[in-house]
DNA sequence: ATGTCGACTGTTAGTCGA
C-alpha cells in the first residue's frame, strides 16, 4: 500500500499535474492540501475517471483538503474538520481506507512568530494534537499526513542559523511537532533517511529549486502498526521540475502489505 | 535579496497569503 501527502497550490492549476502524476505513481491514497476551491469546483469527475474515489472539504480562494483512493478502495467515516473546534478554515479531513485512518491536514502556515496568525497557528496546533491523540486512541493503522508548516530539526532547513526562531521553526511549533510524536507516531520519512538537504517545499523566488534551498515541512506521520509495515519513504522530487509546479512536491509511503 | 506564484477585485494594476 503506498500513501502520498501533495501540498498542490491550487487544484485548479495543478490538476492536470495531479493526475499525470497519479498515472506515473498509481498510489493507493493521495491527500492532497491548498485545494483552493470552493466545495462544488472539485473537479470529481476528473479524478473518477482516473481511477480515483475522493473526499473533500473545499474553500474558495484559501486552505481545503482532500483524500484521493485508488478503486476499488473506498472511503469510509469520513469526518470534515477538527471535531468540537469551530474553524472557518477548511484544513483537515479524516476516512477510513483499507483498513488504515488516514488524517490529511493543512497546518496553519502562520506567516511569521509576531504576526496574528501566529496565536491561532498554535491554538490550531493543539486542537489538532486533541483530535488526533482521540484518533490514536480509536484506530491501530493510523497516519497524519499533510503540509505541516513545521520544519522539526534543524537539518530539515536550507540555512538553519537564518531560520532559527523563525516561523516553521520557531520552539512552540517543533514542541507541537513533537508532542505529536509523542503521541505514538513516527516521522516516516526519518525511519529511512537522516541525511540534511532532503525538502519537500521551496520558495519559487530566487531560483530556491535549482540551488535546493528548501525546507522539509510536509510529513507523513504513522502509528507503530504502520511503523512495522513502513518500507520507504521518499520525495518525489519530479513533479517539482515540471512547468508551472506547485512549490510543494509529493511524499510517498510504502508499506507491505497485512 | 520584497524576488514568485495564485486568487481576487474588477482592470489591464493592487492586494493578500504563502
Amino acid at each position: 500500500m503506498k500513501l502520498a501527502t501533495w501540498n498542490v497550490n491550487s487544484l485548479k492549476v495543478r490538476l492536470p499535474q495531479v493526475l499525470q502524476w497519479l498515472q506515473d505513481n498509481p498510489v493507493d491514497v493521495l491527500c492532497l492540501q491548498e485545494l483552493k476551491l470552493d466545495q462544488d469546483k472539485f473537479p470529481q469527475e476528473e479524478i473518477e475517471a482516473a481511477g480515483y474515489r475522493a473526499a473533500w472539504l473545499g474553500q474558495k480562494t484559501y486552505n481545503g483538503v482532500a483524500i484521493l483512493v485508488r478503486s476499488p478502495l473506498t472511503l469510509s467515516d469520513v469526518v470534515s474538520g477538527i471535531p468540537g473546534y469551530d474553524d472557518v478554515q477548511r484544513r483537515v479531513i479524516t476516512a477510513t481506507v483499507g483498513g488504515v485512518r488516514v488524517m490529511c491536514a493543512y497546518f496553519v502556515n502562520g506567516e511569521a512568530v509576531d504576526s496574528e496568525k501566529y496565536p491561532y497557528k498554535l491554538a490550531w496546533l493543539a486542537a489538532l494534537e486533541g483530535y488526533v491523540a482521540s484518533e490514536v486512541a480509536a484506530h491501530t493503522d493510523f497516519a497524519l499526513l499533510g503540509d505541516y508548516n513545521i520544519a522539526p530539526d534543524d537539518r530539515d532547513v536550507y540555512d538553519p542559523e537564518a531560520w532559527q526562531g523563525k516561523v516553521l521553526c520557531s520552539e512552540p511549533e517543533r514542541a507541537a511537532f513533537f508532542r505529536l510524536i509523542a503521541l505514538g507516531l513516527s516521522d516516516s520519512f526519518r525511519l529511512f533517511n537522516q541525511d540534511d538537504k532532503q525538502y519537500s517545499w521551496w520558495d519559487y523566488r530566487a531560483m530556491m529549486f535549482r540551488r535546493n534551498l528548501g525546507v522539509r515541512i510536509d510529513h507523513i506521520l504513522i502509528s507503530d502498526s504502520l511503523k512495522a509495515r513502513a518500507l520507504a519513504c521518499d520525495i518525489d522530487k519530479v513533479p517539482r521540475k515540471w512547468e508551472r509546479p506547485s512549490d510543494h512536491t509529493p511524499v510517498v509511503l510504502t508499506l507491505a502489505a497485512e
